[in-house]
DNA sequence: TTTTATGAAAATGTGCACATTTGGCATGGT
DNA sequence: ACCATGCCAAATGTGCACATTTTCATAAAA
């Protein structure tokens, strides 16, 4: 459960946009071959395939998404691939800069810091808005979630590490059932997903789980203070492990082989 | 300054947006009659008109914006209507409904509640971390900004009282000098600002002076507790003034009125 | 009278052609 | 060798025509 959670925003595994893509592509062959109308989930698949490879962190801070190679490897118009990218240049995920085109944004230091800073905050206000309504369930499945933490730390699943210690934070939002707080947390989450694969340090895992769990311990025991302290703690250990990275990684990925697995039917010369 | 600000958000004067429209049709003017090519400005000209007007409240909730109209008033291409609409639906400040149009939200109490708790557990974060960076600048701002309440509740000046209640949590957050921070409580305050129009008791100021006095004066000692718990109240004190008013007002606002001052170029029959 | 069917007008969605702008490359001048 | 200028290919932006869908009004049937 708290997998899947995570995969809205991470997106965990590459299945569910292939099978979306998939299918699109057979309803289209059906229709004809350019009717070229009507087709409703077709702006969809492409949008989360685009998301999807963002959040995955294939496609690299700085690199250029032009339309016509989109529009060629996904096998629709033109105009489809450029209401895509507006759209996500409208959600500040993509840096659209007129007659240039749409970017991966290249955060910078401060970039991240202000995320981070802005998690920080935020989760202060969620863990004393929390000490008031702590159950047992609650309890309960954050253990549940710390059991998984360790789980797949002491397995040394680097991937499923990071995934799980990004959803513990995740369930302490959704824990509250605010939707506009669990939004505001998907945006900060999806903008350090991106940031990661640029100053995140690959060596270690992002939380440590022992950290999570005096969370816990400190919710249980209504301590608000203390919660809020160690949430604090938390977050300065993990910004103070950001390091600078720039060291001129130019990294200019083409698009085909980052989208090969979505469409195999892409067909050049 | 702080009503600069709150301009960002809720619009108070209607003079931006028309000096940017005629600008714009003037230059528009100049290159021929129908040339239709290349206007950078004319996108964000007709963005910022219906953005000002919703959140100034002249777009009621439920209001239809169809495109051919709009695009009648504004004088500009039904595309570019289009597109526009498109982008305030990515920022969900529209509400997009396949096939059928852009309509002005119309929030439940559910939602509007939520938003009230979302700012409520945001300010209980911000406070936290505001104590440990108070200085005397600070509470002096504070301060003359609630000076500046307290004239316009004392002489009466509605619409500057409810402009200056919602300035006061923008400065709040606005300390931190975070700007993810700023533009969530930003568009949590433009979403509100629709709802006040549905839900809001127009009888009455927004926020009492008092309270956000016992914040600051909580800042000043540094006593977290205090703060938080003093925002807590006011805002549940806000929120328990929501009343529904669901008395069925199928407002068929005509668009034409709202935008009239806007753009006096439109010619019907 | 209420409900259902139907068709026309209006509105939304989309591909396409073309204008404009950008970026790179070659050429020529200092 | 270096910088400036101009040209050409590629990419972005936009209006337009047309397909599809919705909506509304009118008429027909229960």
């Amino acid at each position: 459960m708290s997998a899947r959670q995570m995969c809205t925003f991470f997106g965990g595994d590459a299945a569910h946009p292939l099978g979306l893509a998939s299918a699109m592509a057979t309803q289209k062959r059906q229709s004809g071959k350019r009717s070229g109308k009507a087709n409703p989930a077709e702006d969809e698949a492409v949008y989360q395939a685009i998301l999807h490879a963002l959040l995955e962190g294939k496609l690299k801070a700085g690199v250029k998404l032009a339309e016509p190679p989109l529009a060629d490897i996904f096998g629709v118009s033109r105009e489809r691939i450029r209401k895509v990218l507006h759209r996500l240049g409208a959600e500040r995920r993509l840096e659209m800069i007129p007659n240039r085109g749409a970017r991966v944004p290249r955060p910078t230091l401060d970039d991240v810091r202000r995320v981070y800073e802005a998690h920080r905050v935020l989760e202060a206000g969620v863990l004393t808005q929390l000490v008031r309504r702590v159950d047992d369930a609650l309890i309960e499945r954050l253990n549940a979630h710390l059991a998984e933490e360790r789980a797949a730390a002491t397995r040394g699943d680097r991937a499923a590490s990071v995934r799980l210690s990004g959803a513990f934070h995740v369930h302490l939002v959704e824990a509250l059932g605010n939707a506009e707080l669990s939004r505001f947390l998907a945006d900060l989450l999806s903008r350090s997903s991106v940031m990661v694969s640029v100053y995140e340090p690959a060596t270690d895992s992002i939380c440590a789980v022992d950290e999570h769990g005096a969370i816990v311990e400190a919710l249980r025991a209504r301590d608000v203070a203390r919660a809020i302290a160690v949430s604090r703690e938390h977050f300065l250990h993990v910004e103070s492990r950001l390091h600078l990275d720039d060291d001129a990684a130019p990294v200019s990925e083409d698009l085909t082989a980052v989208f090969a697995a979505i469409k195999p039917k892409r067909r050049k010369r």
